[in-house]
RNA sequence: UCCGGUAUAGCUCAGUUGGUCAGAGCAGUGGACUGUUAAUCCACGUGUCCGUGGUUCGAGUCCACGUACCGGAGCCA
């Protein structure tokens, strides 16, 4: 057996050890036999390669062993890395020698088609699988991606609480806990807090996860997801929009530049992505209204869009669209009143396309102290929970704005995935709490 | 919370008008094979047909209720 961490490698890496006799350390992905000589998939992680494993070359005992070898059996296994077209991948292992570390017995999954429901239940398994795995990896990427931009525009990332008093906007529903004896709430977004440190830091992004305890069962919707939200002072509504979509076409270009083999795995078609470039089309929500109209809806200007709606607009674009200016009426107290028409905020939301929806909300805010004071009336909040908020607008109050991006429905999309339950390693729904 | 659907072997499913209907493939085990790609070939096993009640001579099949799951609506990222 080879030792020593010099000789011992990620097999993403193995193409740059090349006739180099090296250690690998992983699991047993799947095995074949063919007499006398055999085939080993052995994953770590990083990826998957073919290791040849010859009785001649290891001897009848070891062969043997190699013959009792079943799916996700840990397993170090020593060789020569040489080039083979035959191989998957291109290279393989010439096997001298393996220590089996834990026989795995009767793995759940395997390599045959399941259903969700089982998976899911086998979630902390499921994981190992080629297509979670490249999910995994492109959802970092996406992560990664969207801190590099905010990184590179000297933005800073603050974090903010997840125990809260107060609820932000006052709509959806929230999870309860109790803070000796008071009651609290976990964070539905980091919003108002991303705001105060936006004054302290100029530009701040705040990044992490959310909770909202409403009983959605779709195939947009968790429990508890990660959000990342921008919030940038001196800044308006159009600005606003600008860094919302070359944040978004950044992300688009680094996941196809660097998870590539990972797009391919899930079978993603490349040339729709690639089509995702800024600037994207701005529609107002009244022009909308009348897309709609013209498509047969029986739509009336006030409303929300439900997820019909949000489908056939963002179906009339082939990147994701922006609807701008909607009704107050339907949206919080913090948004900024369109000086040109009172009736309408200065929000807007980003609709992916390809039917995915909604993966952006963000406005610019409401700066002045007394409108602000008045709308937090008019929506019957607590106006003592928010004097820290207000005295925003009371010590420099400047135009800003920002927005909230949900990783788990961008993940969705860039990867094309049914549901985002597998954009998560362990999701939390309505009536699905373990693994 | 509301609407629709599903529930049969470890997994994915088939099962006709209610009458040898307890089935297949895969996985697993044993064997053959020195280039396999979800290998192939031969042999071997498996059941609370989701639960409770009902209709019937007879229910996996029909009915009611319950449970679990799936999809959708509302809410939103």
């Amino acid at each position: 057996m080879v030792k020593g961490i010099m000789n011992k490698i990620l097999i993403k890496r193995a193409n740059e050890h090349q006739d180099k006799t090296v250690l690998l350390n992983g699991w047993v992905y799947n095995s074949r036999r063919s007499g006398k000589i055999g085939f080993l998939m052995l994953r770590d992680g990083t990826g998957i390669i073919q290791c040849i494993v010859v009785k001649n070359d290891v001897g009848e005992e070891k062969f043997e062993q190699f013959k009792r070898l079943t799916q996700e059996t840990s397993i170090s296994v020593s060789g020569k890395i040489v080039k083979n077209d035959r191989a998957p991948g291109g290279f393989e292992i010439q096997t001298s020698d393996f220590t089996i570390h834990q026989i795995s017995v009767d793995y759940p999954i395997t390599p045959k088609e399941h259903g969700t429901e089982f998976l899911m239940s086998n979630r902390h398994l499921w994981l190992r699988s080629k297509r979670q795995n490249a999910i995994i990896k492109i959802r970092h990427q996406i992560i990664k991606a969207t801190r590099d931009f905010f990184d590179s525009h000297d933005f800073t990332l603050v974090d903010t609480p997840l125990l809260t008093p107060n609820v932000c906007e006052g709509t959806t529903t929230l999870f309860e806990t109790d803070y000796y004896g008071e009651k609290v709430f976990l964070a539905q977004s980091g919003q108002l807090y991303g705001e105060a440190n936006a004054f302290a830091m100029g530009r701040q992004y705040n990044f992490g996860p959310t909770f909202r305890a409403e009983k959605s069962k779709t195939r947009r919707h968790l429990l508890e997801f990660w959000m990342v939200e921008p919030e940038i002072t001196y800044c308006d509504l159009n600005e606003n929009m600008e860094w919302a979509e070359n944040m978004l076409a950044y992300i688009v270009a680094q996941v196809l530049e660097h998870k590539s083999e990972e797009l391919a795995i899930l079978e993603r078609d490349i040339s729709v992505l690639e089509k995702i470039t800024a600037p994207f089309p701005r529609v107002s929500y009244t022009d909308c209204v009348e897309i709609l109209k013209k498509g047969g809806f029986d739509f009336e200007w006030g409303g929300d869009f439900g997820s019909p709606e949000e489908s056939y607009i963002s179906q009339q674009f082939d990147k994701p669209v922006i609807i701008h200016r909607y009704p107050a009426e339907i949206k919080a107290f913090y948004m900024k009143r369109d000086s040109e028409n009172e009736d309408l905020v200065l929000g807007m939301d980003i609709l992916a396309p390809e039917g995915y929806g909604e993966i952006i909300g963000g406005s610019e805010r409401e700066a002045d102290y007394d409108t602000l004071l008045k709308r937090l009336k008019e929506d019957d909040l607590p106006v003592e929970e928010f004097q820290w908020y207000l005295d925003l607008r009371r010590y420099g109050s400047v135009p800003h704005a920002g927005f909230g991006m949900g990783i788990e429905r961008t993940v969705s999309w860039i990867c094309k995935l049914p549901h985002v339950r597998e954009t998560i390693p362990f999701p939390r729904m309505h009536g699905r709490l373990r693994p």
